[in-house]
DNA sequence: CGCAGGATGGGCT
DNA sequence: GCCCATCCTGCGG
């Protein structure tokens, strides 16, 4: 299990791109537990950030929990429907995280399909489809990723710096300037994501 | 209180 | 490419 300390002590655009390749983890409900390689992220990096919801350093009651020390999960329902999954990083009152948008499917996979009522796609793109594949809700939200319901975990996968692109965010485009910055970074090469087949820790 | 709008996804044209 | 489901949050009055 990756500790707290590694989301509070480091940088969140370089967590962004570390993050690619950990292997994420969640045990929230009946269907069971089920883990995926992380294969897309986008880092929102605080109150400087016009893309962030704590932009100017606001503290609502939904944005409290980006103000706690890195390490804990913020998640929040968008468009009414969709669970996002966010990871807070960096220090207390410094409100950073990281969104994850994407996951290759790695073990539970049965698990996956059920949840998501049909067959698990080869890549889980799309932060309200990850979450909603994982039992991932807003149940969840301000948890502790050393818990036993969402954490992650390191297993070495190597990430070639030439196979991570970056670009702007998405969805981003009531933040100005900041709505181009090249936060999101991502795994395409189709290659690379093939060598991880279903329930490689099974 | 009311209400506009959102870090989206799926289905259909 | 367009449409729309669906609902909480934040802000103004």
């Amino acid at each position: 299990m990756i500790p707290g300390k590694y989301f509070i002590e480091n940088d969140t655009l370089w967590l962004a791109k570390d993050l690619l390749g950990k292997y994420l983890y969640s045990n929230t409900d009946e269907y069971g537990p089920c883990a995926g390689i992380i294969t897309e992220t986008e880092a929102y990096m605080g109150i400087s950030d016009r893309a962030s919801h704590a932009y100017g350093n606001k503290r609502t009651r939904r944005t409290e929990i980006m103000f706690q020390p890195g390490g804990v999960a913020y998640i929040y329902l968008c468009y009414g429907i969709h669970h996002l999954f966010n990871i807070v990083t960096s220090q207390q009152d410094s409100p950073h995280a990281v969104l994850i948008r994407a996951v290759k499917p790695a073990s539970g996979i049965e698990n996956f399909s059920q949840r998501l009522k049909k067959k698990v796609p080869l890549l889980l793109n799309g932060p309200g489809k990850l979450t909603k594949a994982m039992g991932i809700t807003t149940a969840q939200n301000g948890i502790s990723l050393e818990s036993n319901k969402i954490w992650l975990a390191d297993f070495k996968v190597k990430v070639p710096s030439n196979l991570i692109q970056s670009g702007p965010r998405i969805g981003v485009d009531y933040a100005g300037e900041d709505a181009m910055l090249p936060y999101r970074f991502l795994i395409t090469d189709t290659s690379f994501l093939k060598q991880y087949s279903y329930d490689v820790l099974s």
